[in-house]
DNA sequence: TATTGTTATACTCTATAACTATA
DNA sequence: TATAGTTATAGAGTATAACAATA
């Protein structure tokens, strides 16, 4: 019959991982009055691949609409720059500011806080081995994995 | 200055994957018209870790409000059974049903699938690993990793 | 007429607070 | 008076749909 345990499988541990680290990961953003979705928007600008709000949209995986409030929040804090491209009136695009990529490392350097909580009792060897495996699966599912 | 890189954090790739492989476990429980979390309470059932509607509350870390609408979902697809407790009449005793095993197998299976597609192209080594790399991390974090 | 961004609106999920019954 | 469960209500987060500007 060959039983399956569901809190062995891979989808169980990532699931239930991912819903514990964004909830810490949230609570240390607190601290700049950001949620994650504005950290990955900030990653995506940072990473080159998008420009428009609409391609930052489809990165995403978000409607564009979610892309508007975010964008907003960001320029607010001074964190990104909106320009009309020139060449076609209709396109918002976004560009980091110096703050902007100033906040995205206090952010990746939470991230790395929080990491080294979660690692701790790990051995060296077994943490780059999962960080590895993590970012194999992640590039099959085509999220960023550099 | 030690820059670290958003998305190479432990913090980010579980955030992500655990969004991506959520929404896609989703969809496959749609067809039994259950919700990760209707699951989450038939794992908890079936570990034996809970009994009364409080502790099981405790266990998902979800309100007890919540456990009340999932569990009368359950109640009414036969998969759980509510009895008052007799020693103690306010506790409300949540037992699995033979449905209800039936009904976690079957989402268990469900997950094994999914695992399979994101396990694709990962060798049989770097799959053990993975599972329990993150089975020692869930262990850590007090998620059940057995 | 199609596309980008925006605004208005609605929906899903979940928590908090008020309430009932038992203790 | 305190606790388990329930119900009513509210909030966060996000999507869908209608709209404006530009192509």
């Amino acid at each position: 019959m060959n039983a399956v345990k569901l809190t062995s499988t891979l989808t169980f541990r990532l699931g239930t991982l991912g819903a514990v680290v964004t909830d810490r990961f949230s609570a240390r953003l607190a601290a700049h009055d950001l949620k994650p979705k504005h950290v990955g928007l900030l990653a995506v600008l940072d990473s080159g691949a998008a420009a428009s709000q609409l391609d930052v949209a489809k990165i995403m995986n978000v409607a564009p609409s979610l892309v508007v409030s975010l964008a907003d929040r960001l320029e607010e804090l001074g964190a990104v720059r909106r320009e009309r491209d020139p060449s076609d009136r209709r396109r918002q695009i976004l560009t980091l500011t110096a703050e902007g990529r100033d906040l995205l490392a206090a952010c990746a350097r939470a991230a790395a806080e929080l990491d080294a909580e979660l690692l701790e009792g790990l051995d060296q060897d077994g943490a780059e081995t999962l960080r590895a495996a993590l970012g194999a699966l992640a590039r099959h599912t085509g999220l960023p994995a550099d």
